[in-house]
Order: C-alpha cells, then sequence, then structure tokens
RNA sequence: GUGGGUGUAGCUCAGCUGGUAGAGCACUAGGUUGUGGUCCUGGGGGUCGCGGGUUCAAGCCCCGUCACUCACCCCA
C-alpha cells in the first residue's frame, strides 16, 4: 500500500518548517487585519467552472470532479478564491461591513502530472480583501508578500507584475492581439493555434522559443488600459517604489484563471526548476457579481506552501536540533512505576520529558538519552531507591547530583527552568 | 496529456561481457558485573518496484505496468 500518485505524507522531520511558517503568517496577516476563514474542501462543480472560467487548464482538465451517490456534481477545491467569494455572498458579509479581509491555509486538490513543486495535493496560504477598490490595496498584499518572505529568511525572489485591464479596455486589447497573431499565425506553435479562439491571452505566455520570438513584440493589456486602470496601476509601482519593493513590470504575465483584472503579479524564485512561482495574485472585480453578489471589488494572494517549504530547505540551512529537558532511566520495576509517575508530573508541568519503559541497558538507555538530545538524564535503579538519593546527570557538564524522592519533583523543575 | 531519466537493505549507492547480492551510514548487542556523544568487535535486516517473457541460469536482456524524477504544459 502506498499514498496514490501526486500525494505524499508530510513527515515529522519536515512539520518545524510548516509549523513555523504558520505560525508567522497567522502573526503577520492578523496585524494586517485579516481574519481565519475555514472553508469546506468539497464545492459544487459549477461554483469553480464559473468562477475560474469553462476553458480553463483548471477547469477543462485539472479537477477532481465526481458525482456522490445522488448524483450531484462535486469537485474537490482547486483554489481557495472561488470559496471565499461563494461564502461572503452566502453568509451577505457585505451587509455587516463593507470591507473584509480574509486568510486560510488548506490544501487543494490539482490532477496535474506531478513534479519538483507540484503535487496533486497542495496545500496554499491565501489572502483576500473584498470591498476595496483603491490600488493602495494592491501594494498593500505586495507589501505584506514581501514582509513575510523576508521574515521566513527567503532571499532569491522576484515580484512580477501586469495590468490585465478591466471589461472597459479589455476588448480593444483583444482586437489588437488577434490581428497581430493572426499576421504571425505561420510561426505559431499548435497550441498556441488552438488558444486563438478559446483563450488568446494566454499565448503571450507560451513558452516555446518559437512563439516567443514571433510574439516579441505582440501588443500587451499594458499599452491598452483605459484611463483608470493605467493610473490605478501607475498608483501600485509608486507605491512600491516609495516602499523600496523591487519589482519587474513583466507585459508577458497571464493569469490561469479567467475571472483576474486589473492588477496580476507572481513572486518567482530560482530554486524550483520551471514550477518557479511561490506565490501568485490578482484583482478580480468582477467576481462577486459574476457568483450573484453585488457588485464588489476584490483582490487577493495565493501561496504554494509545499513550494515555500521547499525553497526555506534549500535556502536557509538550519536543522532544528532536537532537544529534551530530562530523559528518566529507570532501572527495575519499582524504579519503572515511579519513574512513569513522575514523568507525567514533569510533562504537566510543561517539562519535555521521555522515560523508555522497554526495560534496556543503562548503557543503550544513555545512548538513546543522547540521542534524543536530552540536557539531564535522571537515573533511578534499585541502589538510589534504597538510598533515597536519585542521581540526576547533566549531559553537558557530566556533573551528577543526588535528589530525595520526596521533593524530587520541585527539584527538578527549580533546576530544569533555571 | 506528451517526451527523457531512474527504481538493488531504513538512507546514499556499488554490482564487470547474464551464473541465484555487497559497502558506508543508520539500527542493535557487547568491549568484565549500572553511565552517553569517539573507537573496536559481533548481529539483524533485501520476494533486487511489480507482472510476464527469453535462457540450463536474470538484479543485469526483452515487453508491459506502477512509482519517483526532470522537461513540456499548467500554476501556487
Amino acid at each position: 500500500m502506498q499514498t496514490i500518485r501526486g500525494f505524499r505524507d508530510i513527515l515529522p522531520k519536515h512539520i518545524p518548517l510548516w509549523q513555523k511558517v504558520e505560525k508567522e503568517v497567522t502573526h503577520l496577516f492578523e496585524a494586517f487585519g485579516f481574519k481565519e476563514i475555514r472553508i469546506p474542501i468539497l464545492e459544487k462543480t459549477e461554483l469553480f467552472a464559473r468562477s475560474i472560467g469553462e476553458v480553463t487548464d483548471i477547469v477543462e482538465k485539472e479537477m477532481y470532479t465526481f458525482e456522490d451517490r445522488k448524483g450531484d456534481k462535486l469537485t474537490l477545491r482547486p483554489e481557495a478564491t472561488a470559496s471565499i467569494v461563494r461564502s461572503y455572498i452566502q453568509h451577505k458579509m457585505y451587509a455587516i461591513d463593507p470591507v473584509r479581509k480574509f486568510y486560510m491555509i488548506g490544501p487543494m486538490f490539482r490532477r496535474e502530472r506531478p513534479q519538483k513543486g507540484r503535487y496533486r495535493q497542495f496545500y496554499q496560504i491565501d489572502a483576500e480583501i473584498l470591498g476595496v477598490e483603491s490600488a493602495y490595496v494592491d501594494s498593500e498584499l505586495i507589501f505584506l508578500l514581501n514582509e513575510l518572505f523576508k521574515r521566513l529568511g527567503l532571499t532569491g525572489l522576484s515580484a512580477h507584475i501586469n495590468s490585465l485591464g478591466c471589461p472597459e479596455c479589455r476588448p480593444s486589447f483583444q482586437k489588437a492581439l488577434l490581428n497581430f497573431i493572426e499576421s504571425k499565425k505561420d510561426r505559431l506553435c499548435e497550441n498556441c493555434l488552438r488558444r486563438m479562439d478559446k483563450n488568446p491571452l494566454r499565448i503571450i505566455d507560451c513558452k516555446i522559443a518559437g512563439c516567443r520570438k514571433a510574439l516579441a513584440d505582440a501588443p500587451a493589456t499594458l499599452d491598452y488600459l483605459c484611463n483608470d486602470c493605467s493610473d490605478h496601476f501607475n498608483i501600485v509601482k509608486t507605491t512600491l517604489e516609495k516602499q523600496g519593493i523591487d519589482f519587474i513590470v513583466d507585459k508577458s504575465l497571464v493569469r490561469g484563471l479567467d475571472y483576474y483584472t486589473r492588477t496580476a503579479w507572481e513572486i518567482q524564485t530560482t530554486y524550483l526548476g520551471a514550477q518557479s512561482a511561490v506565490a501568485g495574485g490578482g484583482r478580480y472585480d468582477g467576481l462577486v457579481k459574476e457568483l450573484g453578489g453585488p457588485q464588489t471589488p476584490a483582490i487577493g494572494f495565493a501561496i504554494g506552501f509545499d513550494r515555500l517549504v521547499e525553497v526555506m530547505e534549500q535556502t536557509n540551512k538550519t536543522s532544528e536540533a532536537l532537544s529534551l529537558d530530562l530523559f528518566i532511566i529507570s532501572l527495575g520495576d519499582a524504579a519503572m512505576e515511579k519513574g512513569y509517575h513522575w514523568s507525567c508530573e514533569l510533562n504537566q508541568a510543561d517539562i519535555r520529558t521521555e522515560i523508555d519503559f522497554r526495560g534496556k541497558s543503562l548503557k543503550s538507555l544513555m545512548k538513546r538519552a543522547n540521542k534524543l538530545g536530552a540536557q539531564y538524564v535522571l537515573i533511578a535503579g534499585e541502589n538510589e531507591l534504597v538510598e533515597n538519593a536519585i542521581v540526576l546527570r547533566n549531559m553537558n557538564t557530566k556533573e551528577q547530583v543526588s535528589l530525595a524522592i520526596e521533593t524530587l519533583i520541585p527539584e527538578l523543575i527549580k533546576i530544569i527552568k533555571k
């Protein structure tokens, strides 16, 4: 038996980094005014089809979709935004407070071919701001990402930003793009030709050398922005500049989900080969209305948790040294029973204590204490019990002292907590 | 979904032109009767991913399959 393809166990030795990230995220995001929201893993297929877009790769070929016993079409969530927006509308949150900031951490599912930094069950850290149209929240989110990565000690990251325009300016852009592509038709790959009527925006994101060359001076969304979009983008840029955040304006950055408008960005790393995006986000001013809510501007991003951890594992090599406050060695049945109670009491007092019940020799238990990184070792054998003098050994200094049973626990607490 | 690479002990790998498996690390037990991290000695562990085929004989050859991996693709 083994895990299914693209799914994996995250073993205890990797957990410290995951927890470190989770801690930093909750701390920082709360400071920025975000509230945690928890949403279902399963939703109606329709939700994702309508929000992400019928003709996107995610919806067309990557979702885990099935019918339940009653024949309802359900899908394992491939991303979080759609569900958060659904929740926002369902609970009429806009009526309570027009501005809402949410974050969540959890697994997403996409049936793609597994690769480094790409799993079929992967985790995302997601943040959304609903109800604010101002460009300041665009830069605020990028600033937030930058701050988080800084705190986590990440280096070698670059922020790529672009503006995708809005329903006002997109038609003229699409027209110009199609005209241009038409003229280069003979130099494009089959994929791009297929994209022409499905999702022409994606063509400028093609990685094939021939296409890139042919499209080197293709029209960019940036050149066709309406005044509002242009102003919006300028504020984002100048704000980031004033904050000293480096970014690259990337005209070819296109998001794979149809709901995006205006600002879009990606944080890329060089550590993960082809899976270079550790975080991505963008504005989606039309989605809330599209899903049945009132017209509500919104913006959000998602961080690839798995990728983030992988980059951290390569970047900061600091391995968390495992440690234990006290290891109890009990020799003989009587001592074992005593040791059991001591161990529980010390654990209650928040002292990391372990005891070995396997009845091993003193030598092998000393080895184990050493392996577990024990600061102190308590040695209790027949002699110690009879003489009422339990031995406490400091593993670093090798000093040993004797302690009386009656005052053992408070004494230990005093010594260890020092 | 497409293409390339890999799959031998828990881990990293070796195994020559086919003759039924090895190292280091890890684990474990000892090194005189109850004291660790170094050192020495011994020990346990492998249906050689799985299933077929060729052969007197396959870890080594062939086919299939599964998994991992890299790239395409896509995205976080």
